[in-house]
DNA sequence: ACCTGAACACCGTTCAAGT
DNA sequence: ACCTGAACACCGTTCAAGT
């Protein structure tokens, strides 16, 4: 007689990411989560084949999550007419909203652990086309360097703010717009800064 | 009679940086250390009090090679009458270059391994103050928001290009010079991107 | 089909004991 | 003053055994 199914993706995901959260990403261990749902240690191999999986299952949590934020923000994927300066401005604030409120997940957006298996989760898939679509509106040519860049800068952004590396006083809110302003406005210039 | 000490700093931190550039962050451990160096585990906690210890002296070291590396290609600190754009390109170019070299080892500069510690280290002063100096000198006014979003750019540029982020093809060379020519020469168009 | 206890090779860290 | 073995509480992972 089989034994009845006791955890779920969902649970496993929401457990994970909530010690992620409360005691950091070194404490998401398979015996944590094991005994967050309820089961022991062993168990968890029937639902993830590594420990990595753990931190991917909350990359892509983080993803799916950011990727609904935007949506909320800038209206549905192709139809929208808003200002594509106002479009990408609301994406980097929802990135550091997110970096905010949940800063181990957003550290590991773009850090590896959703990063290495095949194939990549839907939410990362959505999250890379709501971008490339965003950047398309604002500036022509190709989207990939402009993307590349304004991604790299906020993530940087948002992990450095979290790790504490901004340590020499001043406005961290104004440094961030600071780097928005200054992208999006060089994005938006219409012209590539070199010919 | 004292035993001789058979561990140096040096030794210590040319081992753990040479373990996380060959098998990963993850495999610095206190028994891998001391095994590379010649000792048992509980000798090493004479010289480190944490594992996490071992990563700082890395990213150190790390701080220190880099500020070299910088000081070699822009010239003395203040005397230099250097072009202003060349200088911040070649800390930019260089940080990359230490990224591909070291990836490991830069991937923990802005990343709370260095941090968490008092004082800061002479490495991590050093680099600062460089990079603050060649900002100050190619563009007037408050040089910390464009110090901030140039190292956050490229902080994040380097990790997630190490970590494989780049997947949709396209040249991830060409997108690190986009990035850089953008901010560079929005930095020294000598005004504020908003009034 | 899923869960369990037992087992293995590790790890960080502490501490009394050596020299 | 530094190094060591022994010990403790952990961890990831495997596997035969339960239901």
């Amino acid at each position: 007689m089989p034994a009845p199914q006791r955890v779920t993706r969902a649970a496993l995901t929401a457990a994970a990411r909530a010690i992620a959260e409360r005691d950091g990403i070194d404490a998401v261990t398979i015996s944590a989560v094991a005994a967050a749902v309820g089961v022991r240690a062993p168990s968890l191999y029937k639902h993830v084949a590594h420990r990595h999986d753990l931190l991917r299952l909350i990359a892509d949590d983080a993803a799916r999550e950011l990727d609904e934020d935007i949506m909320m923000l800038v209206g549905s994927a192709s139809g929208s007419r808003a200002d594509p300066v106002a479009s990408l401005t609301a994406i980097a604030r929802a990135f550091r909203a997110l970096s905010a409120r949940s800063p181990r997940a957003a550290s590991l957006l773009f850090s590896g652990a959703a990063l290495s298996a095949e194939p990549q989760s839907d939410g990362m898939v959505a999250l890379t086309r709501t971008l490339l679509d965003a950047v398309r509106a604002a500036a022509p040519g190709d989207p990939l360097p402009a993307a590349r860049t304004l991604t790299a800068w906020a993530h940087g952004f948002c992990t450095m703010e979290q790790a504490g590396a901004f340590q020499l006083g001043g406005d961290v809110d104004e440094a961030f717009e600071f780097g928005l302003t200054t992208l999006v406005t060089a994005f938006t210039a219409g012209r590539s800064p070199r010919r």
